[in-house]
RNA sequence: GGGCGAAUGGCGGAACUGGUAGACGCGCACGACUCAAAAUCGUGUUUCGCAAGAAGUGAGAGUUCGAUUCUCUCUUCGCCCA
């Protein structure tokens, strides 16, 4: 028998698909349209078995949808701006470009050897100034739309380094590079102004049924929408503030205020400029990090003014007014009231500067308010200590009233709040989009003039470690128009910003006067299936979002809710990790077995201790190069078996015996379509034509279902079962037509997970016609006989074998013939029969 | 601290709307082929028990004729937010 050459049949097919260009998607409005998109990678080097998960998953459902006669759109480009291609260029002085464009090329060419059905002529990649150039006229479509604004911002600033640092980049309160202790610093910053949208994109959450639930409540925690009030707290003994709004969820506690504390940044903090002390608290304040959690969990510390607040409920008691770490200017109204004994925060700052801890909660009616020594008590009850209030239930109903309260004495108003916060997209990097603005002498923003775009990156010779990059161009950044001077912003854009928009680029990749065509959007949008890695639950979601509605906004010709109608998160891939007696990281290529224990490959008598299966990462040395895998089982081989071990949305183990056991799995289909050959060529005369009719309809129902609910490692399993059945089942026994008409389908079927396979065997057996899905027939699914369960008390006792819809009593006469279960009636008193007709009979007995 | 989810053999996992728990794969054991090994093929493989049988889906309760599936409490683990 000659064995499957993957190699060669591989290599044929994926040269065939390019040549003929197999998958170029163009618009037919005669067909109904799929849009199957997997998140677009970033070129770092090459691809990695995560890659392979996410893009099998994805060409799985890409191929069913092509032979399943849908148009698809499955394209793919890169996410090509970023840190590593700058970080790369500082250590190995490459240029930043080139280092990106060589990337690409190996992994093109490695995802290629995958057997994927992607239209490569609509390849795009974000660096390149054709796309980034409609990405500025975005920029400055949302400028024009008001969306666009610039403000001072906190930064993470390293001053060693003398740049600013993303939030991930600050360990430990040091720079990752540096190690330098790291400053918040107020920098100029452009924003995009999504919190505008808070409301719509929480609302229109509802309407992603194809989401996974786990990643709405992740983008609704995150938009955190809130319903609270702002008060108005008259300030008792200045002459300049005459009163401070605060924001609070929680306006029932108002009796139990005992201070209120404002940002910083507040308004007034105008009036203590030249305080000493206070800048000096400030200054104090600027140490820790800008993440809610670092803010959060920072020692709370306060200035104390001269001010006091008057309780505006009763217009007497009076509290004083701190400025606070703890309370940020972009949240609510930059100032809260401090109420010690129903909030933990607020207790801990209470019992450090020594301020009064007033309980306004009891767990009764009319009752004792609550002790509160070292913990607030934040859950239900009932007010008291709150002179009008008491009794109110709380939270709900307290608020509510307290509100009412509020509004209809002019004290206050309702006002729902969101966490979500505007997007800074400034960004102090080299390597990414620049932003299409330029200032004047007197430092006014302007738009840069429409034909001057795109405004293309600088080459730059050399990379300096320190500062930021383009500001120190200043060949480029100052420039002159119509005899005017001008400089040029030198921030560029966040690269979240080139993947909010990328995938209605690939609708219209090569439209030359704007990012995409508005009849190509409106046939392919929104992307059916958008298949990725859950650590993009939120942000680069929740971006395209918003980006897709700033464009919809005030738009006469694109009108788009959502971006992506269904979601899919895959799990990652995992790998066992290894130590060696030192307790360094051993990778697995290090490594041999002998005796079924697992040692060092240099020194075979040095034992690996085999750690816990983790993700897979270059730190921890668990990484399989996916190359190495293709080369030796081959891409079929891969597939299957990144899909065979769990579902596709959970981790799946890696492992060697799992990837061999896949590549004889091939061998053994292949041996078995030489077999088949034979038969058909045999041409028996005998048939028995519905064994095989009946398997191949329920093999296409069974593979069908599990395509549409992704359970993709139960497909692998059905395919087992379909190899054990033919191997034993086809010998001698069909003619040439039945055998032919069953297997035909099998194989299509068997496409979309190893396509390369299943279409050579097709090749060999001369069928050319088009090939689509198969339809199962229901007449085959219906089995003649079928298994009733026997039980007695509702415990199994046998299993009769019958014909499709027997009766009751028919069953019933059944068991009386079948001693092994009968001898448990004998002498019984039946009380009660069930009988589920063509499953099971449940006989209840007394005891 | 809050939210969400998960827990099934030695391992990964399967089980449609409550109706035969353990499909399929890995591993392991035995056998065939071989001088031998690898490869390949076959048989077996939840636990206890020689067997009949009994127990069994993280623990405990509940609903039901019947619960891996539904409800409640708890434990452990994972993810997200703080």
């Amino acid at each position: 028998m000659n064995r499957y050459n993957f190699k060669e049949v591989e290599k044929n097919w994926q040269t065939f698909w390019a040549d003929k260009k197999i998958f170029k998607t163009k618009i037919d409005q005669n067909k109904k349209k799929f849009y199957c998109l997997e998140m677009f990678p970033y070129p770092s080097g090459k691809i990695h078995m995560g890659h392979v998960r996410n893009y099998t998953i994805g060409d799985v459902l890409a191929r069913y949808k092509i032979l399943d006669g849908y148009n698809v759109l499955h394209p793919m480009g890169w996410d090509s701006f970023g840190m590593p291609a700058e970080n790369a260029a500082r250590q190995n002085n490459l240029d930043p470009k080139t280092w990106t464009e060589t990337n690409i090329a190996i992994m093109k060419k490695q995802l290629k050897q995958l057997g994927l059905s992607i239209d490569w002529d609509r390849e795009i990649s974000t660096c390149t100034p054709e796309y980034y150039k409609h990405q500025q006229k975005f920029f400055l479509e949302l400028y024009d739309k008001g969306l666009v604004y610039r403000k001072e911002q906190y930064v993470n600033w390293d001053p060693v380094d003398e740049t600013v640092l993303a939030n991930e980049q600050v360990i430990d309160g040091k720079g990752w590079r540096s190690g330098a202790q790291v400053e918040r610093r107020k920098l100029n910053q452009w924003f995009f102004n999504i919190s505008k949208f808070s409301n719509e994109l929480l609302e229109s959450l509802e309407d992603l049924d194809n989401w996974p639930n786990k990643v709405k409540i992740m983008q609704k925690n995150w938009l955190g929408k809130s319903i609270g009030c702002e008060v108005k707290f008259k300030i008792d003994n200045s002459n300049k503030i005459n009163e401070i709004e605060c924001f609070t969820t929680r306006p029932d506690t108002l009796f139990g205020m005992s201070f209120l504390a404002v940002s910083i940044d507040h308004p007034i903090s105008k009036f203590y400029e030249n305080n000493k002390e206070f800048n000096e608290f400030k200054k104090n304040c600027s140490k820790t990090g800008t993440t809610e959690e670092a803010i959060a969990n920072a020692e709370k510390i306060g200035f104390k003014t001269e001010l006091l607040a008057i309780n505006p409920l009763n217009n007497q008691h009076k509290v004083p007014v701190y400025f606070a770490n703890f309370v940020l200017m972009d949240y609510g109204l930059g100032a809260v009231f401090g109420c010690p004994a129903h909030d933990q925060r607020d207790l801990d700052f209470a019992r450090k500067y020594k301020l009064e801890v007033k309980s306004v909660i009891s767990n009764e009616i009319n009752g004792v308010p609550l002790k509160v020594d070292d913990k607030a008590y934040t859950g239900s009850g009932y007010l008291t200590n709150s002179s009008f209030l008491n009794n109110l239930k709380c939270p709900d109903e307290s608020i509510t009233k307290t509100i009412e309260h509020l509004e209809k004495n002019k004290l206050g108003k309702k006002k729902i709040n969101f966490r979500l916060k505007d997007w800074g997209i400034s960004r102090q990097r080299y390597w990414g989009c620049p932003i299409p603005i330029i200032y004047d002498k007197n430092g006014k923003p302007k738009k840069v003039p429409n034909e001057m775009l795109p405004v293309e990156l600088p080459k730059i010779k050399k990379l300096k470690a320190t500062g930021n990059p383009l500001d120190q161009e200043t060949e480029w950044k100052n420039i002159s128009i119509n005899n005017e001077n001008y400089t040029r912003e030198t921030d560029t854009l966040d690269t979240f910003v080139d993947s909010s928009w990328y995938f209605l680029r690939f609708c219209s990749p090569k439209n030359e006067n704007y990012g995409f065509n508005f009849d190509d959007s409106n046939y392919w949008m929104p992307v059916d299936q958008y298949i990725g890695g859950v650590e993009h639950a939120i942000l680069h979601l929740l971006y395209s979002r918003f980006f897709v509605k700033a464009i919809s906004y005030k738009n006469q010709n694109f009108k788009l809710d959502e971006p992506f109608k269904g979601l899919f998160t895959q799990g990652m891939v995992c790998h066992e990790t290894y130590k060696d007696e030192n307790g360094k990281w051993v990778s697995p290529d290090e490594i041999d077995i002998i005796d079924g224990k697992k040692v060092l490959k240099k020194n075979h008598s040095v034992k690996i201790k085999v750690g816990p299966t983790e993700s897979m990462s270059k730190s921890k040395k668990n990484t399989i190069d996916p190359q190495l895998i293709i080369d030796n089982y081959g891409a079929d081989a891969v597939r299957l078996f990144i899909l065979s071990d769990s579902p596709p949305e959970k981790d799946v183990q890696w492992s060697e015996e799992g990837i061999a056991s896949a590549h004889k799995f091939i061998q053994k289909l292949w041996n078995l379509n030489t077999k088949i050959t034979n038969e058909i060529n045999k041409d028996h005369k005998q048939d028995t034509e519905d064994k095989i009719s009946k398997f191949t309809n329920q093999f296409i129902k069974k593979v069908t279902d599990s395509l549409n609910n992704f359970s993709y490692n139960v497909i692998i399993a059905n395919l087992h079962e379909l190899y054990s059945f033919l191997f034993n089942e086809i010998n001698e026994k069909y003619t040439k037509k039945t055998l032919l008409l069953n297997y035909e389908k099998i194989l299509i079927v068997m496409m979309p997970i190893i396509p390369h396979l299943s279409n050579e065997c097709l090749k060999l057996l001369n069928i050319n016609k088009n090939i689509s899905w198969p339809r199962y027939d229901k007449k085959f699914l219906v089995e003649q006989y079928v298994n009733i369960v026997v039980q007695i008390n509702g415990k199994k006792r046998g299993l009769l074998k019958s014909e499709r819809n027997t009766k009751q009593e028919e069953v019933e006469e059944m068991i009386k013939k079948e001693k092994n279960i009968s001898k448990y009636l004998t002498n019984q008193k039946i009380k009660k029969k069930i009988f589920i007709p063509n499953k099971l009979i449940n006989i209840i007995i007394k005891e």
